[in-house]
DNA sequence: TGAAAAATCCCCCGAACAGGTGAGTACAGC
DNA sequence: GCTGTACTCACCTGTTCGGGGGATTTTTCA
């Protein structure tokens, strides 16, 4: 049998090569290529035909999830693990509805690792046992908001300390408009107040 | 000249790898020892005595501040620098309270590592250049402002999502009162409404 | 090309928030 | 006893928020 080709993706090197040092002690997988973002591991994609792809989650630009989502699109039969650190736990769900079959935190052993790529490319999901989710976290990841553009641009601006009629002049829309997408947030969050709304959302990694 | 003898502290397997790859670029470098707390930390610091440690900041049990804080009472030579990952730069102020020389952020490339250890060997202080703190955050670093203990109290309440009338029941105290502290913990932080409030306290590690 | 989703806009209304100013009480430390 | 701080309360004002509707135009994408 061929050797498991994995491309991981990551923005920091450290974590990179650290997964490279990991990878290199597990016989059967090569390490085909490696990304610092999502374009760049698109193209790798494109050219390796990998296996398995290691993602981290939590990029500039294109996030992993949407990575994921465009690359499940692209190639379905590519198999996806999505990485994150300790206090973003609250991607995982999204993660898994972008079409991802497993789970590390970055605290991972080898053993781990090793475990997770045997999981997924033996076609079960693996999530990751540090996941262990409360009660509390794990409302908080099924309810992660599907958030628009537009809605994530009002929230980083009221996050910014920003009024709606500030917002409304910055965007060139009116205040009507910026009440509605703040109603959806609130309403997409199910909470009551900007308060809960600005916790809401720096818990869900989105500031 | 000898190589200088580092230890690696951190609780992810994955981060202690990749710096260990890195290192090793390093020709007059040499890692002595990795450890996953702080405990084995201070044990590998008493057999190995480094020259420098390098440490995860984010840690189970002992954080990596106070173990920088027992690290240099124990050895006030040995040099430190802290880790952290992008996020929790509010810890940046304290680590250097406690007398580390250095911080680094996780995303650091080899040439930024091999920076930060010239640096901080040399004498000097290093910053991670991803700590650009601005103007607004240095800021924040500083003003920590002094709340009082019922300034806490409704800050807590507020980042709950409780209104000021929901507050003031609460705490048996009139809307009025719940309105004036309020307003001390809108000038204290120097900002003017909730959303800059809450997000403020959470940077700061109030909530 | 046609349906669904997103973005835009409008209205009303009451509640909550933010800014300013002032002031009485209680308590700790000097 | 004086001083400073925290805590308490009050009044007034205008702005912003939050909840309830409903409606139209782009955009997106199957």
């Amino acid at each position: 049998m061929d050797k498991i080709k994995i491309i991981v993706v990551d923005d920091h090197p450290m974590v990179i090569a650290g997964m490279a040092a990991m990878l290199l002690q597990i016989p059967y997988v090569v390490l085909s290529a490696t990304a610092g973002n999502a374009f760049i591991a698109l193209e790798k994609v494109r050219e390796q035909a990998p296996d398995l792809v290691i993602t981290d989650i939590n990029m500039p630009e294109i996030n992993g999830i949407e990575f994921t989502a465009k690359l499940k699109k692209e190639f379905p039969g590519v198999k996806v693990i999505g990485m994150s650190t300790f206090n973003e736990r609250s991607y995982i769900a999204q993660m898994i509805h972008s079409g991802a079959e497993g789970f590390l935190v970055k605290s991972a052993s080898k053993e781990e690792i090793e475990k997770a790529i045997n999981s997924v490319l033996d076609g079960k999901m693996y999530l990751s046992l540090d996941v262990n989710l409360n009660t509390q976290e794990r409302k908080d990841l099924k309810n992660q908001p599907m958030l628009t553009r537009r809605e994530k641009e009002v929230l980083l601006l009221i996050a910014d300390g920003l009024t709606s009629p500030q917002i409304a002049e910055k965007l060139f829309i009116s205040l009507n408009t910026v009440d509605s997408h703040r109603k959806n947030l609130l309403a997409k969050f199910e909470v009551t107040n900007t308060a809960l709304l600005v916790r809401s959302a720096i818990k869900s990694g989105l500031l």
